[in-house]
RNA sequence: GUGCCCGUAGCUCAAUGGAUAGAGCAUCAGCCUUCUAAGCUGAGGGUUACUGGUUCGAGUCCAGUCGGGCGCACCA
């Protein structure tokens, strides 16, 4: 509705001279009594053009000029709002939009001929997944489908690394448990993995080779099986939530010379050096931060040689620049946050444009069971397991509740509730609209043999002027910008929200409205006001992830 | 000590700087002989942690105070 209302609003201030450098927004009042639409930007230039705002807007009112049958009031109100209202049959004109899109209502231009990627999860395979990777999973996961609504072609990628020193400790991990099942008695490390999928990788292994590997100090056999296993077991976990990746970035290539035998993080060193940004003392090469105002210079390599995790992020960053993504959406979790400057800066000063790179960071999760917050570790081997959570709630209600709240919000994740299957579950209201729906075209095509998704009728929605029903329709206009919104904040818990109060409204139009039982003509209309709900509301769980039952 | 996030109803959380701060759960009172009651209608419940500031207007922005979470390695 913005482009609906953008440029008329602009000529209008044109024609009154008006020069402004405020951005004229259109909103929704919080309550209907404002009209469906307002706009503040009488207020806003008021003192710019040192005027009387409510006189400002009735002038400005006076030069809108809008499509005919379109807007059926305007007016200025309170301290200078213009507020709209739209006609009974522009709504139900767009609903018939609604059904005509089908599928692709609600998708938008603005990343066409675009390339984006989505980095997320990106967990090494040290171990199975935790509840609190699946949160930033389901974010990625639906950052990305919102991205592709908007025509960008997009790349969802995992970004991990198997070299390191955690997966050699993994390995030893391995190790001794196997040890163990040769009947050896250890003093199993703290600083280890002590989890149980430990021991049954441990046990794999004892199982295809008996003691034979006992006496051996080679970890080889015990890091890849390892690795192997725990990676094919995530992935496993990933699907069951319908994330998926279509691209895996190893870490290591950063490490591997190319053509020219140089390595891409010689690359980003010597090029931090022509800038004059690397210094080497205390035996280690630095990243001289100082330089920016920050406290302390950043290792890069460390003076065993090895690269620390920054350098490789840098190529990382910049191997997405070569691959040419217009948008680069990174989603981690909390703990993250202070090595995000650090890769910005240095890219900056590489001469890239950063403005592109979006982070989306995401709160941890807290589980609660019976009222007693737990602290994960995935070392200590008590963390909350992904898979647990989905065995007990499934993955419709895992996924909703990830992104039911703001990402920016600490997510209370309470075990025992989510356990219940019970209708507190918010995801079971959702998708209780979308099977009444399905349940009453059910029963509309058996009694009266009409079937509104092979009719054309749709002049016959004017006939709906109810309240309720126009509450609805309205509602269903509203989907496209409510896209827009989610994805310019990266934040898919708007559309839950907005998902939320379509189905409400649906529920009350269903209390309300008889609709098998209308005049004919007003049942064909209630049924296809009844399909368009049914059309939005797929389209927002496709975007979600979440199923759309036909029956409950 | 310092960087980021948070503090809103009994609980879990909403509210692009807008008008009377809203949902769900819980509590209470109604609505199934009628298209799915996993639903609907209504009631109660608030000094938006605190103190200042910015402006036509602040839960929202700024400064400070208090409280909670996460970081602050030559780990990733």
């Amino acid at each position: 509705m913005h482009e609906f209302f953008l440029p008329v609003i602009q000529n209008a201030l044109r024609s009154k001279g008006i020069e402004t450098s405020k951005q004229i927004n259109i909103e929704q009042p919080s309550d209907k009594k404002f009209g469906d639409y307002s706009t503040n930007i009488a207020l806003l230039t008021a003192k710019e053009c040192n005027r009387n705002p409510r006189e400002l807007a009735q002038q400005i009112i006076e030069h809108l000029v809008f499509p005919p049958d379109t807007i059926a009031k305007i007016e200025v109100a309170g301290p200078g709002f213009i507020n709209f209202y739209l006609t009974p049959f522009f709504i139900m004109h767009y609903v018939e939009q609604v059904l005509l899109d089908g599928n692709e209502y609600g998708k938008g231009r603005i990343g066409e001929g675009k390339r984006a990627i989505v980095e997320y999860v990106s967990a090494n395979p040290t171990g199975p997944l935790t509840i609190g990777r699946g949160r930033g999973g389901v974010l990625g996961d639906c950052i990305a489908n919102l991205l592709e609504t908007q025509g960008y072609e997009v790349t969802r990628e995992y970004y991990f690394n198997d070299a390191g020193r955690q997966m050699q400790i993994l390995g030893e991990s391995v190790r001794f448990r196997y040890l163990e099942c040769c009947g050896q008695t250890i003093e199993f490390p703290d600083t280890h993995y002590q989890g149980e999928y430990i021991r049954e990788i441990a046990e794999n292994i004892y199982n295809a080779h008996g003691v034979a590997l006992a006496n051996s100090n080679e970890l080889q056999i015990f890091k890849n099986s390892a690795e192997e296993l725990i990676f094919s077991s995530i992935k496993k976990t990933l699907e069951r939530l319908s994330i998926r990746h279509d691209s895996f970035f190893n870490e290591h290539t950063l490490y591997t010379p190319d053509e020219a035998g140089i390595t891409a993080n010689q690359r980003v060193i010597d090029a931090l050096r022509e800038n004059g940004y690397i210094a080497e003392y205390d035996g280690a090469t630095w990243f001289l931060t100082t330089k920016l105002g920050q406290e302390k210079d950043k290792v890069l390599i460390k003076s065993s040689g090895e690269p620390s995790y920054r350098l490789p992020d840098i190529g990382y960053h910049i191997s997405k620049f070569e691959r040419d993504f217009a948008m680069m959406v990174n989603v981690f979790g909390a703990d993250h946050i202070d090595e995000y400057p650090d890769v910005i800066e240095a890219l900056k000063i590489l001469g890239f444009d950063t403005n592109r790179i979006k982070i989306a960071i995401n709160q941890f999760v807290t589980t609660t069971v019976d009222g007693q917050t737990l602290k994960m570790s995935t070392r200590k081997g008590n963390a909350d397991l992904l898979d647990d959570l989905i065995d007990d709630v499934g993955a419709d209600a895992t996924r909703l509740f990830f992104i039911m709240r703001s990402k920016d919000s600490h997510l209370n994740f309470d075990v025992e509730l989510a356990k219940k299957q019970s209708k507190d579950n918010p995801v079971f209201y959702l998708q209780y609209a979308h099977a009444r729906i399905c349940s009453l075209l059910r029963i509309a095509l058996q009694e009266t043999g009409f079937d509104p998704a092979f009719s054309k009728e749709y002049n016959l929605l004017q006939l709906l002027t109810s309240p309720v029903e126009l509450q609805l329709g309205f509602a269903l206009l509203d989907y496209p910008d409510m896209i827009k919104t989610s994805l310019r904040l990266l934040e898919p818990q708007k559309m839950v929200e907005y998902l939320h109060s379509l189905a409400e409204l649906f529920h009350r139009f269903y209390q309300e409205c008889p609709i098998i039982k209308a005049e004919t003509d007003i049942c064909k209309a209630r049924l296809f006001l009844s399909l368009a709900t049914r059309q939005v509301l797929r389209n927002g769980f496709r975007i979600l992830g979440v199923s759309a039952p036909e029956s409950m």
